[in-house]
DNA sequence: ACGAAGGTACGATGGCTGTCAAACTTTGAT
DNA sequence: ATCAAAGTTTGACAGCCATCGTACCTTCGT
């Protein structure tokens, strides 16, 4: 099945912060998070609005993945991507919220 | 006493994300951000422990500085860094802190 | 006045990374 | 079967940045 076409996701006890910074200090991951973060709701590759090509995208999205802080899974030709958003609260707690409390540039009222 | 020597400072006001960000992602300028967090106090230049040369470390405290993350001046010969956490957290509030917590729980990967 | 200490300024360099185009793969629809 | 859609992979490239050594500048102590 699609199993094989499934990529590896680490655990997130065995990422560094050293990779998730790395993974979040490009503008165009950040926005990638951002929109998944404001969405609420899992986003096809597809339907992100990023200014890059597509092979570049692959290459963010990726990255991402491989710092813990996306998931991602096939639905037919799309691949879906998640944010961990409640697992990397749990390794690193405030960062995410504080990063897209910044983005949004208003204060989250949670 | 001479004030020339004391070097520009941005109003976070006018400082972003990014930049901030780009400030924090390097483990050098980390160090030296927790390093001062953990002390409450502020550093002399020479009395941090970096595993860098002079001249690099004058760099990323250059960095530090005009990222609006620390505040220099000058006592003799030497230069003081006091970390601007109060204006800091109202300019990007959470993250700081998140980064601190999130160092002081994981040990350095060489 | 002189020397030492503490940092800064200046090139130079090497490695990393974000970027793209082109070719390929897999899936779904006709 | 065949074609289109959606991403991936590969290879190449350009720009940036962390790093260093050396030379230089202030200030303090003697």
């Amino acid at each position: 099945m699609d199993e094989g076409r499934t990529p590896p996701h680490p655990d997130l006890a065995q990422v560094g912060l050293q990779q998730v910074l790395e993974a979040l200090v490009d503008p165009v991951r950040r926005g990638i998070v951002t929109q998944l973060a404001t969405a609420g709701a899992d986003i096809r590759c597809g339907d992100f609005d990023l200014p890059v090509s597509k092979s570049t995208a692959t290459h963010h999205f990726k990255v991402l993945r491989e710092a813990g802080v996306i998931r991602q899974y096939y639905v037919g030709t799309s691949r879906m991507n998640a944010l961990r958003d409640t697992e990397l609260d749990g390794a690193f707690p405030g960062l995410l919220a504080a990063l897209v409390t910044a983005e949004a540039g208003a204060p989250a009222t949670t």
